[in-house]
DNA sequence: GTCTATACAGAGATAGAC
DNA sequence: GTCTATCTCTGTATAGAC
């Protein structure tokens, strides 16, 4: 999905292609402080001066590299989509649906696990209604699930799995996997430990891929 | 879970238990505003002026009886886990499986739909690392996750499901199922459609169960 | 009990010195 | 290109009239 829709996002807000190496260099490390504080206080909540603060920058440093705090916002959630499009993988109905749904599945723990902070900003910005995403990704997000559900429904017809819904199919392993990142520190009450292991991200893995695989008629791949 | 949380947050937070006419009334004009822009802007994003302005009723109004911002949100959290309380299940080792899990899913997705506004807010709270809830909620949580968890263990070694992780098990159906709740734009996208009818929980709640239940080694109930 | 007026801190954004 | 100083608006919260 998204590819088009990160385009977009790309030309709307981000700056000049060809850039000094100190501009360069202090982009990125604003906008490692602004994916921090959009985390943890969302759009409306984060500020600019906590941004500068922890950035270690002077807040005019920010805008006029970005123009204003939309123009941030956006180079954020574009970023985001950039890693999206390398970790989301093209399936085709002749792929074994074992094979393919696990390495999602694995792929999306791992996903989680490596950008928490990526997730999470993702996540407010549509819980929240998406009212900065909306004109930029509605369109294609129902194109690339129309896509994936295709594949599924395929396999499907062809007798490889069992006949659910495909789209809520995709809505829960979604949600599954998901919920490592975005509700970790709930995940973490819950396992009384303050940091995942490996050994916890495996048993996640291994949890879902059971579920899901024997739930739609798959042995484990 | 969440009985003793919620009384401590209610302690904290809560007005005067006898109160006027007028004020009960205007609290819950105020509190039904404030889970709105709580739920479209976070804690910090969301103000007292738009809250104020949504609820029809001047901004002194609001501190008079709330006190302070916090204790504005302390009390629309409260009336969450309130709500939780009921909707939540104490289910035993004894209770069949199938039967206990399934009617657990379709509530939560019941609750999902009436009460999208509070699950968003939790999931907001969650998501930003949960700081105004965690002194209230972490023990609890860890509690609660414990008792549900030897019971699916027990339901494990009585040879009634597959040994998969309890923990993670849980973590999948709740995930799963708040997913229609806060990712409702991304569902209504996905769909291609503005509002959810009651064929789509259907086909949402039918789809879960199918695979969980299977997936866990059990036939739907 | 209720609301108007206002204090004061912090927000995003700009002008202009360097 | 970069940063200091500042403008203006909005934020929460309070004082005090009614």
């Amino acid at each position: 999905m998204v590819d088009q829709a990160q385009k977009r996002l790309k030309e709307a807000f981000q700056t000049k292609e060809k850039a000094g190496r100190i501009r360069q260099q202090n982009e990125a490390i604003i906008l490692e402080a602004a994916e921090t504080e959009f985390a943890h206080h969302g759009f409306r909540g984060a500020s600019l001066n906590a941004i500068a603060e922890r950035a270690g920058l002077p807040k005019s440093n920010i805008l006029y590299y970005f123009h204003n705090k939309v123009g941030l916002y956006g180079a954020v959630l574009s970023d985001i989509l950039d890693m999206w499009n390398q970790s989301f993988n093209n399936v085709t109905a002749k792929d074994d649906p074992a094979e393919a749904i696990s390495s999602y599945i694995r792929a999306k723990i791992r996903y989680s696990r490596s950008h928490p902070l990526a997730s999470r900003i993702f996540a407010i910005e549509i819980i929240q209604g998406a009212p900065h995403l909306k004109a930029f990704l509605a369109e294609e997000l129902s194109e690339w699930v129309g896509g994936r559900a295709a594949v599924i429904q395929a396999w499907i017809d062809a007798g490889k799995i069992d006949a659910i819904d495909p789209v809520h199919f995709m809505f829960m392993v979604w949600g599954a996997t998901q919920h490592y990142a975005d509700f970790a520190t709930q995940v973490h009450w819950a396992l009384g430990k303050e940091q995942l292991e490996d050994t916890d991200f495996k048993a996640a893995e291994e949890t879902l891929c059971h579920i899901i695989l024997k739930g739609i008629g798959l042995a484990p791949a």
